[in-house]
RNA sequence: GCAGUUGGACGGCUUGUCGCUGCCCCAUUAGGGGGAGAGGAAAGUCCGGGCAACAAAGGGCAUCCCACUUGUUAACGGCAAGCAAUCCGCGAGGGUUGAGCAGUGGAGAAGAAAAUAACCGCCCCUUUUUCGGAAGGUGGUAAGGGUGAGAAGGUGAGGUAAGAGCUCACCAGUCGUGUGGUGACACACGAGCUGUCUGCCUUGGGAGUUGUAAGGUCAUGUAAACCGGCGUUUGAGGGUAGCCCGCCCAAGCCGGAGGGUAGACCGCUGGAGCCACAUCGGUGACGGGUGGCGUAGAUAAAUGACAAGCACCUCUUUCGGGAGGCACAGAACCCGGCUUAUAGGCCGACUGCUUUC
């Protein structure tokens, strides 16, 4: 698998039920960034994978049109895909996988920028706390 | 030219960088290449079907839905063309309503009275009397009054004590006959003498339930739950859409394979398919014919993000330009409709006003 180029296949997505159960009902920490809510959680030492892999959600309750649902999920999975070389390098370190799950917080639209610039702050914190850990 | 009515079609385009989901090709793998990839409403889930599962011998009643006519269709509560009444508009046009000459019930307030109409009024006769008249009594009268959605068909004339479809003319309605129309109805002639709204009811037509998270296959695999075969007593009990009639089931034995959970695959896109035609039939919805096309299939859910340019719109201008904007909205089994949202411009037909010739 080829985590180091800017691409996003189903394999680096949480979409197992049992996973994202785990994702929220286990220990996974949180943090907010305005206006992202970030969970995350260190994947377990049985799966081999040691990539990330990511969800991304936004409530009906933020958009009431799946037009403006879209959109938004797609600002973050782009943030994501293009900044995520911010993690990798210490997911190498210390050979662990993590499960992150976006979820949107705001009733209004952001620009592709600010929701880049939020992404990239997240996922230099997440990189910060996993060294930590170790 | 301006204002409007109505129908139809559209609802951005190009390039670059980095990506996503199927398909095809190359490759041992890693990967590389090619081509495809949201809508007119994909929406609301309001109708109608296809398809699937479950249930079901059949009949009656009840319940629910539909309701001017004819057509159209797989079907419809849709659509098309018409009919009648009524309302809006100068008009092109648009809105609303629409089974029933059977039976039976109801109608607040207002008003004398809401269907066996006499409160006021009008008139005849009569009694009393202060002899102008007034008061009382027996009757007649639906022309006038005000109320109301509706007042005993309307208007006018004759008639009368006063009046009345009492009579006549015209008009509206009802019924009968004739003519035209497939029909709703229209027209002509004749007869009789005629309230409005609404409930039950009646008539005709129709309706099983649940929805692709249906349902099926595979792997894992322990029960009393399921299926098939054999077999059986009693009609108690259960099932059969709510009730009735009617019908069906069962204890036991043998065999098969199952429930729940998470996963993969099928269902899953070739279909009442789409496009074209100075084609044929039809006023039209629509139907036929000929030719062509291969046209999204995701599964926590792809169809994108960013940048630049061009269109288009608004504002501004020192006429070079500058600033801002660019709708509603995202497939989830598939079709036919309806309803709702929608920046902007385009095309056809028609109406009114105005200008020019």
């Amino acid at each position: 698998m080829n985590t180091g180029s800017a691409t996003l296949r189903k394999a680096e997505r949480v979409y197992k039920r049992s996973d994202v159960k785990r994702l929220f009902e286990g220990n996974g920490k949180s943090f907010s960034i305005f206006p992202l809510r970030v969970v995350y959680m260190p994947a377990g030492s049985e799966n081999e994978d040691s990539s990330a892999r990511i969800l991304i959600s936004v409530p009906k309750r933020c958009f009431k049109r799946a037009a403006k649902r879209n959109r938004v999920k797609r600002q973050i999975r782009e943030s994501y895909r293009l900044n995520k070389h911010l993690l990798s390098q210490s997911l190498k370190d210390s050979s662990k996988g993590v499960m992150i799950a976006f979820i949107w917080l705001d009733k209004e639209l952001h620009t592709s920028e600010e929701v880049a610039s939020k992404v990239k702050i997240a996922l230099n914190r997440i990189a910060e706390k996993m060294n930590n850990c170790q």
